[in-house]
RNA sequence: CGGGGUGUAGCUCAGCCUGGCUAGAGCGCUUGGUUCGGGACCAAGAGGUCGCAGGUUCGAAUCCUGUCACCCCGACCA
């Protein structure tokens, strides 16, 4: 497919506008015809248009296509070395159904191919259910490694029955309010105390008692201004993805100014008492609302209130009301399992994401196709993605010790390395010189170290390098018997004949690829 | 967009706070010699408008102002 894509096709999906500046577009003179493009972020609009030129029946579906292609995105702060690059390559696979069914089941075949695919490069990897961003759709996992290096959350229950990005995770429902007796509104001096640990000190109380109210701002339709109160537990974070997703409209942090004129008070006094005729959406976390007697900010600087109750001193339903999960789940949440065990946070590498689309992209860019009755139909789509460089990355992450890189056989740039240590020895570099010359021949993948350096410089840039297999060739060996072999990452070596040497690297090639194949 | 930091030899950096001889180190490079299976050693050498512009001063790498670039943290992130 293209690199450089024209800007009408994102047009056609609004992605021109949702994907904001991650779309590097040509700068030209209006009507230039630089001004129409827009370097390939990823392909869905690309495979759309050429699906809607070509697909036109049901008999052609179900079909999977795909390309390994570059891509730009301007991420705001590339970083992490290969892991967040604006460049990088992607190998991106889009699919094409007449059902929901159909979809279900090449989704499921590319779910255990992408397997196959990440244990065959020797990556410890978990799959989670994903947040599916600005990608659309419904259904999404991600592939993950976890390490330290990484720089995307996931929960992972203890039993091992739940994984999910942060950004999706759940907890738990929580159990039903406790059954006390519903205490008066009560109004507190609390002179300064903006931030939840300030008003928890003077008043006496947990985090977990209080209402933690925010105000947000956003656009609906056109160009609607409309304001929207959030609340969750004093001890919870908001999660903004979640709560965009509820929204249904990207929201913001609302500045000062229009907390005060919502609120009547300066942040940090903000409670959502009385406040829902002055917003457009109030949005409780399901765990705020089994709240009793609760503490929250008074719409009066300086002041608090407690004895909150959720249902008589705000509503929890009505047109505005939206009760929901939006908030993150934090280490030692219970998993929404029908076994519940504590959830763990871990950081990770996402090296692979699938996405049931649905019909977000064929519906808007008309790309149908006609069913048995004739009539025209949006096509389903499944897209599937995996980072090239990600896997590089990381593979070495996972991969390593305090010399360099130790790569796995299915993925290492070769599979074995001679080195003939003095190049300047004419015996010793024929029979290296044979070896690579015999490998290569049977289809070894074989470097040949025969640069004029120091000893001890190429043993160190090959355990940098971390070619698996490894072949050295010098007068002492050839004075014990013959060559050297020993494997990167494995203690030990042995001296053998030339012939034994090649038939250990055609053996230790053959048995590390089949321990990397899944059954 | 917000916060912080750094620009001095090819590379990594010290020197700056507290202005003062000819601006330093390690690595790399050049030449000669020795060494040669785990990133050698000795000797001699080349190499810098101290990011840029302006100012203060008898004197600026050092202090002040402006400017440019890069890095880090955060926000954001199919």
């Amino acid at each position: 497919m293209p690199g450089l894509t024209p800007l009408e096709l994102w047009q056609e999906t609004g992605r021109d506008r949702t994907m904001g500046d991650t779309l590097l577009r040509l700068a030209g003179p209006p009507g230039d015809w630089r001004s129409g493009l827009v370097l390939g972020p990823t392909h869905e609009e690309v495979i759309t248009e050429l699906a809607r030129a070509y697909l036109k029946s049901y008999k052609q579906l179900p079909i999977t296509l795909y390309q390994i292609q570059t891509k730009f995105r301007g991420e705001a702060r590339p970083k992490s070395g290969i892991l967040r690059t604006r460049e990088f390559l992607m190998k991106d696979a889009y699919s094409f159904h007449d059902s929901k069914e159909s979809l279900d089941r090449e989704y499921e075949n590319l779910y255990a191919a992408y397997c196959r695919i990440f244990g065959r490069c020797g990556l410890p990897y978990l799959a989670v259910e994903a947040d599916t961003g600005a990608m659309g759709g419904d259904v999404s996992h991600e592939f993950m490694v976890l390490t330290e290096a990484g720089e995307d959350a996931v929960a992972i229950s203890e039993r091992g029955d739940y994984a999910a990005n942060l950004e999706r995770a759940q907890a738990a429902p929580p159990a039903a309010p406790a059954d006390v007796a519903l205490q008066p509104i009560q109004e507190v001096h609390t002179p300064g105390a903006g931030r939840v640990e300030d008003v928890c000190r003077m008043l006496g109380t947990r985090p977990q008692d209080m209402l933690k109210t925010l105000v947000y701002q956003g656009t609906e339709g056109a160009e609607r201004r409309i304001r929207v109160v959030a609340l969750v537990r004093g001890d919870h974070e908001i999660s903004e993805t979640k709560l965009n997703k509820v929204a249904g409209t990207p929201l913001e942090l609302a500045d000062p100014e229009t907390i005060a004129a919502v609120t009547g008070a300066k942040v940090g006094f903000a409670g959502p008492q009385g406040l829902i005729d002055r917003i457009d959406k109030l949005i409780v976390d399901r765990e705020a609302a089994v709240l009793r007697n609760a503490a929250t900010g008074a719409n009066k600087t300086d002041y608090h209130v407690t004895g909150i109750n959720p249902g008589r001193d705000f509503p929890l339903s009505g047109d505005k009301v939206i009760l929901a999960d939006i908030r993150t789940v934090v280490d030692g949440d219970l998993a929404p399992t029908a076994n519940p065990s504590p959830l763990r946070l871990r950081t990770a590498i996402e090296i692979g994401h699938v996405f049931k689309l649905g019909t977000k992209y064929s519906h808007s860019m008309g790309a149908t196709y006609l069913d048995q009755n004739g009539s025209a139909q949006p096509c389903i789509m499944g897209c599937y993605g995996i980072g090239l460089n990600r896997i590089m990355a990381a593979a070495i992450e996972a991969h390593h010790d305090d010399d360099g890189i130790i790569w796995p056989m299915s993925i290492a740039p070769f599979e074995a390395q001679v080195i003939g240590l003095d190049p300047r020895d004419t015996e010793v570099m024929r029979v290296a010189g044979e070896i690579h010359d015999q490998l290569a021949a049977v289809g070894v993948d074989v470097l040949f170290d025969d640069r004029d350096e120091r000893a001890g410089f190429k043993f160190k840039d090959a355990d940098l390098v971390g070619v698996p297999l490894r072949v050295v060739v010098g007068k002492k060996s050839l004075a014990a018997g013959g060559v050297e072999v020993s494997q990167r990452g494995v203690e030990g070596k042995q001296t053998m004949s030339l012939a034994d040497a090649v038939r250990w690297v055609i053996g230790r090639v053959r048995e590390e690829m089949a321990a990397l194949t899944p059954k």
